[in-house]
RNA sequence: GCCCCUGUCGUCUAGCCCGGCCUAGGACAUCGCCCUUUCAAGGCGGCAACACGGGUUCGAAUCCCGUCGGGGGCGCCA
């Protein structure tokens, strides 16, 4: 347990994903403990492939994997793409180590060939289960005599490789975040270390690389807890120290199980695609589980390294909640500077249309005002586009039941006939002009406040509800001499159809 | 079924290890008010939890036992 504080020695820690299709967040919390574990204690971050299995790892994902966890802001020591002492850093790669350790096991008597076929073992594993056993395997084929065993192999009959497990005793560990943790050997049957087609299996080949690599703290899933002690007899057998572990608790969906698609964005690239912030991911994934000291909660990934603390990781699984993620982004969002909001936004911008591929100076500059503006309350830069129609849609004959009830009214009719009237002729239209025209409305109908403001802004925007007229005004007017794609109305075109639509 | 883990507001959690400072704190969500040229944002305030049952103790969210609930595992997947 205190191999932290007794030892001077490097802390070294690993990600080691299987490279089967893009990264869930569940995963990337494991990958996110374990860098910021790292970079507070000042450790190694090792990013290690585990591609053993051949049907379902695919290259492509591996690159995915890598631009993801770069895309979250994490970094790596050693790792496939970047090397480093204990390489290679991918399993497929490290065959030959599983096989010295393998044969130097079987060597010792410490490990066996099995003959058993996989039906065979399924019957098993069956009739345990319907007597209300734990499937333990029988251990058959732990007594077949090493030379028969050679022989049998060489007469191609296939064999897999067990290691030997103790029939009695415990095996424990204190496990940073959940404490002691005890297994009875009786319940532990002897592990599959290398399968019949030659490949290691995960515990087998996880230790071997784990150990091999100098790793010190083991930061993974709770789904491995019951893997642990196949693991740690493993280290024994081959006389090894295994590092400490700390297993973290699951993510959940709102259902209360295990998260995935039906519950909504379950990858990480998904949540980029949508425009949520790296930073406030990272800051959310971090808070499922953990807690600051300190009450805040918007944190930055620095802070997050500073304040981070493994053994206040909670034991007891969390919710996903997508709302608390969306306000996170909104806080980071509001952090950043414009010009990055205006970088960050442009994409999703071309993507709908509203702006071109080539962007005039002037252009930028009236989109970097309008995000500001526009960008308040947003949850995720996707919804962006949406805010924006705002300024590039005007449809009068589509107004909604709110909006034609505003209009509708009397006084409304009084306003907007005075507004009319006092805009015929005008050539130029803002701002000022608009506040000195409802100045005077005021004063000659006496009308204020709501009432007045009211149908005006239905008038220009042909909507209910949207920005306060001081902002839009002046962005309507200056968009619509800037020749987008899609182009703004300004406010005067805007007043004669609403004129014609509503029979003014 | 068996094994392991876990159980504080709807959600994430603080407090638990070292019983009294807990009338259980914060954040998201929600509701209300304020601000206001609507909405939002922001400010202020409200609602809301120690799963249950037994102990131990002067005193228990905190310690012990049991029940129930939730999760994970029981692969020649990782």
């Amino acid at each position: 347990m205190d191999k932290l504080n007794q030892t001077a020695e490097i802390i070294r820690v690993r990600f080691a994903p299987s490279p089967t299709g893009y990264i869930h967040v569940g995963n990337a919390r494991t990958a996110l403990f374990n860098w910021l574990f790292a970079r507070q204690k000042g450790g190694v971050f090792v990013l290690r492939v585990e591609d053993t299995d051949i049907e379902r790892s695919r290259e492509e994902y591996e690159r995915n994997l890598i631009q993801d966890l770069r895309w979250l802001g994490l970094d790596w020591d050693e790792g496939p793409d970047v090397g480093g002492n204990y390489g290679p850093y991918r399993q497929s790669e490290r065959l030959e180590l599983y096989h010295k350790y393998a044969k130097q096991l079987l060597d010792e008597g410490k490990a066996y060939y099995c003959f058993c076929s996989p039906e065979e073992l399924e019957k098993e594993r069956e009739a345990a289960l319907a007597e209300g056993r734990m499937p333990v395997y029988s251990g058959k084929c732990r007594n077949i005599p090493r030379k028969e065993a050679e022989k049998r192999r060489a007469a191609g009959e296939p064999a897999a490789i067990r290691l030997k497990v103790p029939d009695e005793g415990i095996v424990e560990f204190d496990d940073l975040v959940r404490g002691h943790v005890e297994f009875d050997l009786k319940l532990i049957g002897d592990p599959i270390i290398v399968r019949s087609n030659g490949m290691p299996a995960y515990n087998y080949a996880v230790v071997i690389d784990d150990a091999l690599m100098n790793i010190t703290h083991v930061v993974r899933g709770e789904d491995h807890v019951s893997n642990t002690p196949r693991q740690i007899l493993l280290y024994r057998a081959l006389g090894w120290q295994p590092p400490v572990f700390a297993h973290l608790s699951m993510v959940m969906g709102k259902d209360n199980t295990r998260l995935s698609k039906r519950h909504g964005a379950t990858s990480v690239d998904q949540f980029r695609r949508e425009g949520i912030l790296a930073e406030a991911l990272c800051n959310y994934l971090a808070f499922l589980g953990w807690s600051p000291p300190e009450g805040h909660e918007v944190l930055r990934l620095e802070e997050l390294v500073r304040l981070f603390d493994l053994s206040r990781v909670s034991r007891s699984a969390a919710i996903f909640d997508y709302e608390k993620l969306h306000w996170l982004n909104r806080q980071h969002i509001k952090m950043l500077p414009a010009e990055k909001k205006l970088e960050l936004a442009l994409p999703y911008l071309q993507e709908t249309g509203l702006v071109g591929t080539e962007v005039t100076p002037a252009q930028m500059d009236w989109l970097k005002k309008a995000i500001e503006i526009l960008i308040e309350g947003v949850d995720k830069f996707s919804e962006l586009p949406q805010k924006f129609s705002l300024l590039f849609d005007f449809e009068p004959e589509k107004l909604d039941e709110e909006a034609r009830e505003i209009i509708g009214s009397e006084l409304a009719k009084k306003v907007l006939a005075a507004f009319i009237q006092k805009t015929a002729g005008l050539q130029e239209f803002n701002y000022e002009i608009f506040a000195r025209i409802t100045g005077e409305i005021k004063k000659e109908t006496g009308v204020k406040g709501k009432d007045l403001y009211h149908p005006l802004r239905v008038a220009l925007t042909a909507r209910a509800s949207g920005l306060e007229l001081d902002k839009f005004i002046p962005l309507v007017e200056e968009g619509a001499r800037l020749n987008f794609p899609k182009s703004i109305l300004s406010c005067l075109v805007r007043l004669n159809r609403i004129k014609t639509s509503l029979n003014l």
